[in-house]
DNA sequence: TTGTAAGCGTTATCAC
DNA sequence: GTGATAACGCTTACAA
């Protein structure tokens, strides 16, 4: 015998296949003797339910889809294993399984999100690192399967969303620059479809505007969050303005490009230019000056993702917008 | 209707469901006629096949299990993004979705290997991040479900794996630091119970004896892939070894760690000590010295594991040992 | 070459 | 409370 069936399981119990389906998912009309004796029984045989057949059956697995975007040229990927180290430590809990659908221009799924949710019944969906333009992000707010998003907010109703205060978070690391007697910072933002994007840059104005600092368009420069792009654009505007002493960074690995092409102009850090990341990753404390920066624990992220999306699937919920604590790190590069 | 099912293409194309089955399977008992005319039908109603009912009755999905370990505390996160998108790369021609399994002790996973791959009839599996004593990998060797491990090397037949040649790459490395001059070479390691820590150790070792130079156990010490073990024990094996000039690290990370330790003892770099890390990750070359090390092609890694997974799957291939190239990065921090 | 019918392992309906 | 019976959507002997 390959593995037991409910059948096997209902033989040795002495009753029907209906009961023991009863009796095991906790139906109320079977008799509290009964279920006890069927529940003994089953887990004596190692009896395990085909999650197949009942998913077959009962029009709904208990897969939750991950979707992520820019899985290949996202920068930010070391992120990745703790968003996903979250959604697990949560789940591990219920008897939910994870399945990958990334989204991506270079993987050319043929799917789309729709067909993904109903091909395998998806009990929901979370979705990270998408953009506000991304065809899936589209879909998962048409769609009537549960989802929550990661770092975009939504004011659709039954849709989660998880996040940081972004704009609270920019306007603090902005205002220690400030307090630090700094007057012309720049700020090197990241995707400009990217929904963090836009908090982060309001934070930024937020407090240039509490200081009485006047807000110059052209201290801002998107740099996509990739690293090369960081450094040639950082390069190119504090070769032009002089003037700028401090660089708030929408990432830390931005700030990299920022540090390397203060070095290449061979400014002293942080004395000719402070310098502020955001994402604390982990080796943001190891670079020379180490990096102050906003740490967003993303293993709380992906666990308060899932416990809300198992709150929507359960009726528990309505979705809505949750925020997670963040934490702002001050290291040498802030002077 | 919620969705097409194949009594609808049956009924619309005026055949049995059967013929339908056969036609959509390439099965050789439908004229090509039919087979067209269904065909056409098919696309025409937009339809697709339920997979969920197919595995039930062929009693195998066409879902991969992704394996991982430590998902949490590993520190080469920033890896599995690369992994995943060369998967999904190489997936991307057939029909296959991946459900992820991380094994963390952190996360105490109620299902065994052999329940997780039997439960939904996985077609197969990537192992990745798994550590030689995992109850895991005991397991997945065990188990007739084919499987490919990413960086450990098996000897069971049916069982495929990828990795780069870590013995050569690591010889190469060291060979370049004694040919710099380097007489005294310390080699911080990785995790004892991980596959590649043996390769690398060994590499280290034949590179000695190649230059004719003592191996000395007293300059291996083991920081377990961690940046802060990694500093510590640098620390302390630089205090008291005042006579090592460079040392050859098992990961980036660690090479951070190794650097944080130099300049706590004000050593210079790469004049006072020269590094080698391994790995290559992203922000290998940003940090100051830039650092030497093995580029590692993850995503090619991650692309080659699922293509071996498919041919085994599809008897096309036996498994056995595939291996990637590497490359050998030199920057400042080797001198 | 095509169709009939019997499952795959569950859950849902509705009698008893 | 309990149990036949009919699905769920598909594949596959076996007939025709």
């Amino acid at each position: 015998m390959d593995h037991m069936t409910i059948r096997d399981v209902a033989n040795r119990a002495g009753v029907s296949v209906t009961t023991v389906s009863k009796a095991l998912n906790n139906y109320p009309d079977v008799s509290a003797e009964t279920r006890a004796r069927i529940k003994k029984v089953a887990i004596d045989m190692g009896y395990r339910p085909n999650p197949i057949a009942s998913s077959l059956v009962r029009r709904e697995s208990n897969i939750i889809g991950y979707v992520m975007s820019s899985l290949q040229s996202h920068p930010n990927t070391s992120i990745l294993g703790e968003y996903l180290s979250g959604v697990f430590t949560s789940f591990t809990k219920t008897d939910y399984e994870v399945m990958f659908l990334p989204v991506d221009t270079q993987i050319q799924r043929r799917k789309s999100y729709a067909r993904f949710v109903s091909d395998y019944h998806l009990a929901g969906t979370i979705l990270q690192g998408l953009r506000m333009d991304d065809r899936y992000f589209v879909e998962a707010k048409q769609s009537s399967t549960p989802c929550v998003l990661i770092d975009i907010a939504s004011e659709s109703p039954g849709i989660g969303s998880v996040m940081i205060d972004n704009r609270a978070a920019s306007r603090e690391a902005v205002s220690y620059l400030v307090k630090r007697g700094h007057r012309r910072i720049a700020h090197v933002a990241g995707l400009a479809t990217a929904w963090v994007t836009q908090a982060r840059l309001a934070g930024y104005r937020d407090a240039l505007e509490v200081a009485g600092l006047a807000f110059d368009p052209n201290l801002v420069v998107y740099a996509d969050f990739l690293e090369q792009r960081a450094f040639e654009t950082a390069r190119a505007l504090l070769r032009h303005r002089q003037d700028v002493t401090a660089i708030f960074c929408a990432s830390d690995l931005m700030a990299m490009g920022v540090m390397r092409a203060a070095r290449d102009l061979g400014l002293a850090m942080p004395d000719d230019l402070a310098l502020f990341g955001f994402d604390n990753v982990e080796w943001a404390g190891y670079v020379s000056p180490p990096l102050s920066t906003v740490d967003q624990d993303f293993h709380a992220l992906g666990y308060e993702a899932a416990r809300l999306l198992h709150r929507i699937v359960s009726g528990r919920s309505e979705g809505g917008v949750q925020l997670i604590p963040y934490r702002t790190i001050l290291r040498e590069s802030a002077g």
